[in-house]
RNA sequence: GUGCCCAUAGCUCAACUGGAUAGAGCAACGCCCUUCUAAGGCGUAGGUUGUAGGUUCGAUUCCUACUGGGCGCACCA
């Protein structure tokens, strides 16, 4: 409806300027946009505003002169200059009306496929180190990503979801380290568990499955384990160095073989309970991409000898440093050390290096606010490997404060009192949580309180939308109580019929749906199509206290349902992309 | 110290990306159940959009400087 408008305002000014009203390489963009106040039409646009300085005219004769020449249209009730020089067009009911029929049709289809892009586009999220359990923390990122790769797929753009495993590295090693020690605690050997390594509950499991696969094949003396250790930082040590020197004894201690048990043991079990964790709260992956990988086919290398050849790289101190700041960036960043082994930006560049040789058009990366420094390095790194740096994009997601109530909920990964993403699902059930994450724009705090997500009431938004959509439901139950059925047809065949202040505020709220999703996709904003769905039940709840549905009047009734039916299309169709489910009964 | 992000009703947040009188929900107050789920609806009240300038027909939105908060600034992952 908004091109249709666009277009006939395009003809006028086309008629305009054939007239000599103002030069023809005047080429405005011509806005068309929803209006905020139903007096000032369906639709209003500002083109004798834009166009009044380039015409020398004043802005509301322009808009006479525009409305005056605009073409003959059956869909236009009438046009009205406002304000400053705003044009409103008021539609008739028939073409008002006409979206009920198309969501009908279109049913789960109806909005999709409006982007207008078929660029393929890499969206990785979450991403947290298989170090541990995810957290709430990581929950954000994960409502957060899956909705705007839903969202974009929807609107016509393909998507692939990934996920990239952090398999490399020091702290993988001191998660392995940290599952041996424990294995040895099996066998009452009494160490002092390193302050620095993984204290989890977690760790205990995995070193116990490792014992009932491996009986004490791997376990060491004491002696043996604590030789010439450098102490630990209670004892007057200093954690870092006491935990490395474990690291490298249990490699010596264990060979290769021996070690990659405790490796594989800790990084399967702890993937898979991610894996899980994540399939339950509505999110899959298309890929799983392992860190590791770039290592041993030798993408590492082969990026940073490209960097090389192109000259953006130096020595210093026996390190190789990236000249990033060539590109923008605040200082220069190593990818190898003197000891040899690549840095983790390392990983980074040639993962980028990788996701565009895969094909992708756009990669989107979401990652919490704290990493916010890291964008400046990769777009650097991004320039550096030839590639266009807008076609790497950033969306940072910031953190979730959680509330009991008014009681803040502390949280410390010290003290091992970190709430989980699991535990957060089993208090407020998925659906709560979905939704709750993304209400809100990423960039924004946000304080998710646990209560109000558990709330049976209308305080809470999802039970809000959900309720809605079970009161459609429940109007088709009653119908059978009282031995009528929902003929569509005649319903559709009497939309004119819907013609109370309630009805046409439905109807006009879902004409928008279409737009909301597009907007909510191509701007990675899924918090729009969240306050949408509220909006929608809210128009949808006054409607139904005020006009009744099961009445004697077949057409009316008909035409009412038919309406109903189409909102709780919409509903389903929104709160599926969210991730949450539409309840046929509450 | 320096860079990035944020600041809107008492509270939690919106505002179609520069449009008309800045909107919802909580909390407060007043109404509506013999009628399809009151798990709901209707109404009242609540604002100098952090401060001061600037850009223009028009600014919550863009620019500059302040104020106050969050985060980053490793040869860590």
């Amino acid at each position: 409806m908004k091109q249709h408008i666009a277009d006939l305002i395009s003809a006028a000014l086309k008629t305009l300027s054939e007239n000599g009203i103002f030069s023809a390489d005047v080429q405005p963009d011509i806005m068309v946009e929803n209006t905020r106040d139903k007096s000032h039409g369906d639709f209003a646009s500002n083109v004798a505003l834009t166009l009044a300085k380039p015409a020398r005219r004043n802005p509301r004769e322009l808009a006479q002169l525009i409305t005056e020449a605009l073409p003959i249209s059956s869909t236009l009730e009438k046009t009205e200059i406002a304000g400053p020089g705003f044009i409103n067009f008021f539609v008739t009911q028939e073409s008002t009306t006409a979206v009920i029929e198309q969501i009908i049709a279109q049913k789960d289809q109806f909005g999709r496929g409006l982007a207008g892009s078929n660029e393929r586009t890499q969206v990785e999220f979450v991403s947290a180190n298989p170090t541990g359990p995810l957290h709430v923390g990581h929950g954000r990122g994960a409502a957060y990503g899956a909705a705007v790769a839903d969202l974009l797929e929807a609107a016509g753009v393909p998507v692939e979801r990934e996920y990239y495993v952090n398999d490399a590295g020091r702290q993988m090693n001191i998660l392995a380290t940290s599952v041996w020690l424990r294995y040895l605690e099996q066998f009452d050997t009494a160490i002092t568990f390193p302050s620095n390594g993984y204290k989890g509950d977690y760790i205990l499991d995995i070193a116990a499955s490792v014992a009932d696969a491996h009986g004490d094949l791997y376990n060491r003396s004491l002696d043996d384990v604590m030789r010439d250790i450098p102490a630990d930082e209670p004892q007057g040590g200093d954690k870092d160095s006491h935990i490395d020197a474990l690291t490298e004894r249990a490699q010596e201690l264990l060979s290769a073989e021996g070690y990659a048990i405790f490796f594989n043991a800790a990084l399967d079990s702890i993937l898979s309970d991610i894996r899980d964790d994540l399939s339950e709260f509505g999110i899959t992956y298309q890929k799983w991409f392992s860190e590791l990988s770039l290592n041993t086919n030798g993408d590492v290398d082969s990026a940073i000898n490209i960097l090389q050849e192109k000259g953006y790289l130096f020595e210093e101190e026996g390190n190789l440093w990236f000249r990033s700041t060539d590109f923008g960036d605040d200082k220069d960043r190593v990818v190898r050390r003197a000891n040899g082994l690549t840095t983790y930006f390392a990983s980074d560049i040639a993962y980028l290096k990788n996701k565009f040789e895969r094909g992708f058009e756009k990669v989107l990366y979401i990652w919490g606010a704290d990493h916010h420094g890291y964008i400046a390095r990769m777009k650097a790194a991004c320039q550096a490997l030839g590639y266009d740096p807008e076609r790497l994009l950033v969306r940072l997601v910031q953190f979730a404060i959680l509330y009991r109530g008014e009681e803040r909920v502390q949280m410390s990964t010290r003290s091992g009192s970190f709430v989980t993403l699991r535990e957060l699902r089993e208090e407020v059930g998925k659906d709560a949580c979905r939704f709750f994450y993304v209400t809100r724009k990423a960039d924004q705090h946000m304080d998710f309180d646990l209560e109000l997500a558990k709330t049976e009431s209308k305080d809470n938004p999802i039970y809000y939308i959900q309720y809605a959509h079970a009161r459609v439901c429940s109007i088709h139950r009653k119908l059978a109580e009282h031995s009528w059925t929902w003929d569509c047809d005649a319903g559709l065949a009497h939309l004119n019929r819907l013609d109370t202040e309630y009805e046409k505020d439905l109807i006009t709220q879902l004409s928008k749906y279409p737009e909301i999703l597009t907007n909510a996709a191509v701007n990675y904003e899924p918090h729009l199509l969240a306050n949408y769905l509220k909006e929608l039940a809210n128009d949808f709840h006054s409607y139904y206290n005020a006009n009744k549905m099961l009445i004697d009047d077949a057409e009316l009734r008909n035409a009412r349902i038919t309406l109903s039916e189409a909102t709780r299309q919409i509903l389903n169709n929104g709160l599926t992309l969210l991730g949450v489910n539409s309840p046929e009964q509450m």
